[in-house]
DNA sequence: GAGTGGTCTAGACCACGAG
DNA sequence: TCGTGGTCTAGACCACTCA
């Protein structure tokens, strides 16, 4: 049952998952050329490359087309920490974790009508965020806000600053999470493979008068983030309900 | 940008796509089989696999061994509300929703003890939850408690149902959701391929004395899998307090 | 046993990155 | 330009499902 087919693939992404954990690899290190592998390994160049899939599935390698593969530095994880009233990812920024923020006026289509509940052609602005850490990218989040909400002409970084105090104070979060793989445009935003899971959170955030005042949606990259959701003193459900 | 790489098994599985969402191939339907489809295409195997691959991971096709690729059912959304007290993911069960449940006893280890905060060796017992509906899988469920707040003897879905009530009131209720590719294991317990991710939920339940008195790691789907977490009046905790 | 998917081979050609 | 990874080919052999 452990083994319901022994691949070569596997024996070969273990053999280096070990060399990487023992530091026999170094992060940052190249390895040697997908053809150098095969050749040591005795398998063809298709079974060395998925040997190689799987580990960069796991976040251990990074493959950069016409270099090499690289071990990847140990980054740190990605905590996002829900039920939060900041727009973007709220890791204490302690370290160097800048954002790029691009902000667009536009009109409410497709799905962003249903998730802010507002008409179709009715105006919204988006906030494109993009954090780094460091080099790597780190996150992705695209906000939208009812028009009325975010004026035009304030750059996007004085914009997200002040989202939260231009608004009533807020009823309701809901946090949608769920993982799935990043489309192309976040995979090569992100700069992780096509095959790494990303976690979605899609958040709602509704003011007293039940009025969606902002929806956000994160893609944080499935091999380094998590997201905790914390309540104390739940209510029992079934009474709270009954 | 949107075109990286105009790549063959892109455009062939655009083209079952669309014949899946006009319904040309309807649910249940069987593909013809992969050596047909790569002449009706003209490409080579590999190629044709790459394409079915993708709609793999997207959850629109299931390959079965030995017996041919078919349409999967819109499967009903899985949807695990977060902040709760029920051990297993907890949709309105309206349909068959059956659960097989399987009870052992062990003492802690490894990232058990941190878990739960308990020292090592100190007995748990693991309760697997395998959720079907209907035919296919649905989700898995690893819960573990302190032997001492789960007799032993006790049949599992019993045990399952007494657990609320045999522990003091909970006090806080942590949930951590991660996006990840499925083991072996868990991609063939849950017949979903290694290539579609899965969202992990690691929930941990604190009573007020501060101990855990439960951890469960669930699994399920990332393709038919939300997780919600809903939070009121973030800004007013003293109200739901009171 | 016939047909199917799963794995793998040994190449080919193209696209990208760095010197 | 040269080495790299990205994509693809046209097969082979094995494992599984089902009649």
């Amino acid at each position: 049952m452990t083994r319901p087919t022994p691949t070569r693939r596997h024996a070969i992404a273990d053999d280096l998952r070990n060399q990487i954990s023992t530091g026999r690899l170094k992060a940052g290190e190249r390895l040697p050329s997908e053809a150098q592998l095969a050749a040591r390994y005795r398998v063809s160049t298709p079974t060395l490359r998925n040997a190689l899939a799987l580990l960069q599935g796991e976040g251990l390698i990074e493959k950069i087309h016409g270099s090499g593969n690289y071990v990847r530095h140990p980054l740190r994880r990605i905590l996002y920490v829900g039920g939060g009233c900041a727009p973007a990812a709220q890791t204490p920024t302690e370290w160097d974790l800048h954002t790029t923020v691009r902000t667009t006026q536009l009109r409410a289509h497709g799905h962003l009508t249903a998730l802010l509940k507002v008409s179709p052609r009715s105006p919204l602005t988006e906030i494109l965020c993009l954090s780094h850490e460091g080099e790597s990218p780190h996150s992705l989040a695209r906000i939208y806000v009812p028009g009325d909400l975010a004026p035009a002409g304030i750059p996007g970084e004085v914009l997200v600053a002040r989202l939260a105090d231009m608004r009533p104070p807020l009823a309701e979060v809901q946090e949608k999470a769920s993982a799935r793989l990043p489309t192309e445009e976040e995979a090569t935003v992100l700069r992780i493979s096509s095959t790494l899971a990303v976690l979605a959170i899609t958040r709602i955030a509704t003011d007293t008068t039940g009025r969606v005042v902002e929806a956000a949606l994160l893609v944080l990259p499935g091999d380094r983030a998590d997201a905790v959701f914390t309540i104390r003193h739940p209510v029992d459900v079934r009474r709270a309900e009954a």
